[in-house]
DNA sequence: CTTAAAATTCAAACCGCTTTGAAAATGGAG
DNA sequence: CTCCATTTTCAAAGCGGTTTGAATTTTAAG
């Protein structure tokens, strides 16, 4: 049933059941309620394609994530940020549309997508240090929202971000009360920004209780298990093996907790540990006992936070950039105690 | 630069260009040349909402993810599945639409995408032993294909699921094989029909040997690795504890694994493991030795077949329904090993 | 050279909606 | 009962492509 046939079918106008339909106000009362019983009855909707023609609006957004070229891999941080934005899309009425892109195809993407008109706003996510991703959104003039920051950037855009680098360093803080001294960080990708900021806080630290930054207890890659029992073993495997841990994903956690483990050590003894934790919903951090002992901000939230900035943008352009710092919080968990003399 | 500008700069019709474009073979290769160098140069590409008005084709496919309604978990596998189809979709030039939808509304939402031209097909996931959905799409006369199965549906549909029994029977058997008899089964949500067929090849291996099916020894739930962890618990402070776990996912491996160690038991002594790996990249199942013993399928794979099915059925609707059973090999690790006397 | 056949190109209709500017209906005041 | 102001409804013009059927040009044959 297309709206040509419902104004048969009522007797009524094409251009009333669109008012009756979108809530403008030149319809009374009665005749808006007799059309929308209409269309549920005759199962109408608007045709997507043809409201995006008319009103050059496809009440679509769109999640571009790129694979690292090396690898491919998926982050599933990703999925609970997506479940996060999609809660509030579908309370605005928006589709969220997908892609996937090798790294070197990035900024064709959103070239294409706005070009097609295939989404009115994207959200742009892992952010690297220098991002030239966010230099050809802004020339594009195509409202988007960052998941992140990027430091080297001086474009003026809206952002949603944790607050890395004082969660990290109130972690680094409290490992350094705790006695330790020789404390590794395993980041995730060095290019990335949260990273850095991660580094930054971690080194900030360090150097304000005059311990020094060991270039061989500093490591970052994707945030894998794999990678996190890989560098945590060969870290514990040195002459001088680091007494605490910190680790940028409760993934890259497990993998360090793996090779504790397997080393017969003990979590909280010879070892403490010290994650970030994105509250995700699969990989929770314990129950009333964390697990691990982290700083932690719930990516979810991200997700719908820069959801609805993203939305405020399309729907009102003029409006000033927003930006949101979110702060983690520390919370205590069983994989952290004093050093071990 | 919409079409007409193009052809008013090029001094050619409307038509000729998009049959340039599209490659229709009624266009001259030197005309065809000068056009495709032409939309480069000005950065023309069809728009979406036009073409898909014209054409009756919105080129894009739907992902239909529903969160359960107790609690919203988005399961990292679908990370690594929709990572898998996006490859397809690109290469096929179709766009990804991902739905996140609470149960109750599941069965609007095709209705609606398909109603409003918003998809071309859609691919249903974690389908129920009985699931209304696959009735739905069937009837509304969707191209569709299901990542798994349901088995009490007698529609006849497109799929792409693992052998889930034999994996667990082979799985069971193994066990068995190694003088386990207390064998438990930590499996995914009950009402999954993956769970299902994996019970089923549970039982049918202990069966075979004469072994009865313990009820306190099956649980099941949404994977999480603190669900692992409390099960598995529970179940090892029984009076008389499995030796053996079988577990459905990596995750949840993860937190019976911390259950076990937890308790002060090893991997592959006093407790057996057996997971089912779908290959996700962030939780590799270690390197050259497997962490865990277990049955192994990329689901990753089963997103490729799973959109090229799709992609076919939408070209080709009076092609047969599809079929792909993908068989999981069983790879050995560290953490299962003969029963303790 | 014609002329018919084949290869190109074109103008116009159509897809289904939104929205503008005008027309019709209704209501209130005098 | 008029007349004007206010509501309500309408016809028609886009939005930007694809596709049909006709017109034009090119090629080949006689």
């Amino acid at each position: 049933m297309n709206l040509r046939q419902l104004s048969e079918v009522l007797g009524v106008s094409q251009t009333t059941i669109s008012r009756a339909l979108n809530g403008y106000p030149e319809v009374s009362e009665k005749t808006r309620q007799r059309i929308e019983h209409a269309a549920r009855k005759y199962n109408y909707s608007p045709n997507r394609g043809a409201s995006t023609l008319a009103t050059g609006r496809s009440m679509t957004i769109g999640h571009v994530l790129s694979e690292a070229t090396s690898r491919e891999l998926v982050n599933p941080i990703f999925g609970d940020f997506i479940a996060g934005a999609s809660e509030v899309y579908k309370a605005n009425k928006y589709d969220m549309l997908f892609s996937l892109v090798k790294n070197e195809e990035e900024s064709d993407i959103y070239n294409s997508l706005l070009r097609r008109g295939v989404v009115d706003g994207v959200v742009l996510q892992a952010p690297k240090i220098s991002d030239e991703r966010i230099d050809i959104l802004e020339k594009l003039g195509i409202p988007f929202v960052v998941h992140g920051r990027s430091s080297r950037s001086n474009a003026n855009y809206s952002w949603v971000d944790v607050n890395n680098r004082s969660a990290f360093r109130r972690a680094t803080e409290f490992l350094l009360d705790l006695g330790h001294r020789k404390i590794a960080l395993i980041n995730g990708l060095a290019t990335l920004d949260f990273a850095q900021r991660r580094y930054l806080g971690y080194c900030e630290a360090l150097e304000s209780r005059g311990v020094a930054v060991n270039g061989n207890l500093v490591k970052g890659a994707e945030m894998t298990e794999v990678y996190g029992y890989m560098v945590a073993k060969e870290m514990l495997l040195q002459k001088s093996p680091p007494t605490a841990i910190l680790t940028a994903s409760m993934i890259s956690a497990i993998g360090v907790r793996r090779a504790v483990q397997e080393l017969g050590l003990t979590l909280g003894k010879q070892v403490s540990i010290v994650t970030h934790d994105d509250e995700l919903s699969y990989l929770n951090n314990g129950q009333q006992i964390p697990i691990f002992t982290a700083t932690r901000s719930s990516v979810r939230k991200a997700g719908r936070i820069a959801a609805q900035m993203l939305i405020d943008r399309i729907e009102n352009p003029n409006a000033p950039r927003a930006e949101m710092l979110l702060e983690a919080e520390l919370v205590l968990g069983a994989s952290t105690g004093p050093v071990q003399q």
